[in-house]
DNA sequence: TTCGTTACATACCGGTTGGTATGAACTGAG
DNA sequence: CTCAGTTCATACCAACCGGTATGTAACGAA
């Protein structure tokens, strides 16, 4: 049987790349990787299996692809703005990323949670690859905080006798594990109050905080 | 074409279907719920698909015996046995349960994860009877933790000017994000250092602490 | 012993999945 | 123009999935 009529090709290559890209990262968001079906993800993106499988070799590597060139920049980008111009009190650049993160997320993505968190824990014991660009992406974001913290121990602002890797890796788990409790809950009050309390701890971190340092908790 | 011979029925029913949510259980901690083929847990619990539709409607229900009946208590005998005889000091026990569930789990533990925030972070979006029940597992943890925070603002060791449910919230969220991180970086020192590091803040808590207490995290 | 109920085992099914084979339209170099 | 390489579209497939239909051995009551 001949072929049919066929569409024309508008779209330059990479254009189309990024389409994939941007449609596997909805789907995979909402389904998980597994579960995620590159039906639903080529529908959505407007091209065919034919066009997936000329960008990319197989499911995984689209999925190393949604990480290393969306997520993570997604990601960086929303955590790390404020720390990157040398602050002058890099804890409350960071306090009010915290309280800015926690305001500014929609319903849906309170449902959804964080993508990288939802990859890592679904992903992590599967796929050595998968988990290794993950871990990289989350030690991106700890190195953004660490050296933020750094600075602020060098002018002054942050105790010295603390380590900045540990507290970023802390303030990390913390605020996914944030995240997550907050998505099963179903609560955005209670992504709110936990967020809060983090930013309550990191005022433990300056110098001078001995004395009224604690979380006050009455609200929030 | 007859059936071919058939196998003694040995097992009281009971116990086959106690086998079933136990096999359940380690494939969805390893594939995730969507992922865990049913043919495995069968094959794993040694019974068919007879046995599983005799106990179960569909895959789902068995996913929800598997949270109700095993992780639920799982969880909550792990990090609320030391909290159950009205301790004097809940803040020790509570730091306590912290370094020995740091210290006690298996390099395979690390890399699987919490099981029940594996399936909260993979099926809260997806399915709002799985969100309700692994919500309610969640708040008997949280439950757990407040009602001994809130013994021990009676007997004084506890301040009262905080919260105890949403300290109880933001430990049980940050101990599963410390959880999540270290199962991805594949690092058991980063969840001790995390968990010490909650530890820490523990101590804010307390009346007399307002000196002395913030992370001395030199080693951890 | 009879007989209904429980507790399975076996065989089978339609649907979906990731992946492939093939070919055609388009593009740019020469 | 020619032609090789790029960029897809279409058709197709084997494997696996959850679920079902059917049958039967064991059990308990009468």
């Amino acid at each position: 049987m001949p072929r049919q009529r066929r569409k024309r090709r508008v779209r330059a290559p990479d254009v189309t790349r990024q389409r994939l890209l941007e449609a596997a990262l909805q789907e995979i968001h909402r389904r998980g990787f597994q579960a995620a079906s590159l039906d639903t993800i080529l529908a959505r993106a407007g091209v065919t299996k034919g066009a997936l499988y000329h960008h990319f070799p197989d499911k995984a590597a689209l999925g190393y692809a949604v990480v290393d060139e969306v997520v993570k920049g997604l990601l960086l980008e929303r955590w790390l703005a404020l720390l990157e111009g040398s602050p002058a009190d890099p804890l409350a650049a960071l306090q009010q990323t915290l309280r800015h993160r926690a305001a500014s997320l929609t319903p849906g993505e309170i449902e959804l949670g964080c993508p990288l968190n939802n990859l890592a824990q679904e992903m992590s014991p599967l796929d050595e690859q998968f988990r290794r660009r993950i871990d990289a992406t989350f030690d991106a974001w700890r190195d953004g905080f660490a050296r933020a913290l750094a600075r602020g121990q060098e002018n002054g602002t942050v105790r010295r006798d603390v380590d900045p890797r540990k507290i970023a890796a802390f303030v990390v788990a913390a605020a996914e594990g944030s995240f997550g409790l907050a998505k099963s809950a179903g609560s955005r009050a209670m992504l709110r109050s936990n967020l809060e309390m983090l930013a309550t701890f990191l005022d433990t971190l300056r110098p001078e905080a001995a004395a009224r340092a604690a979380p006050s908790a009455s609200r929030g």
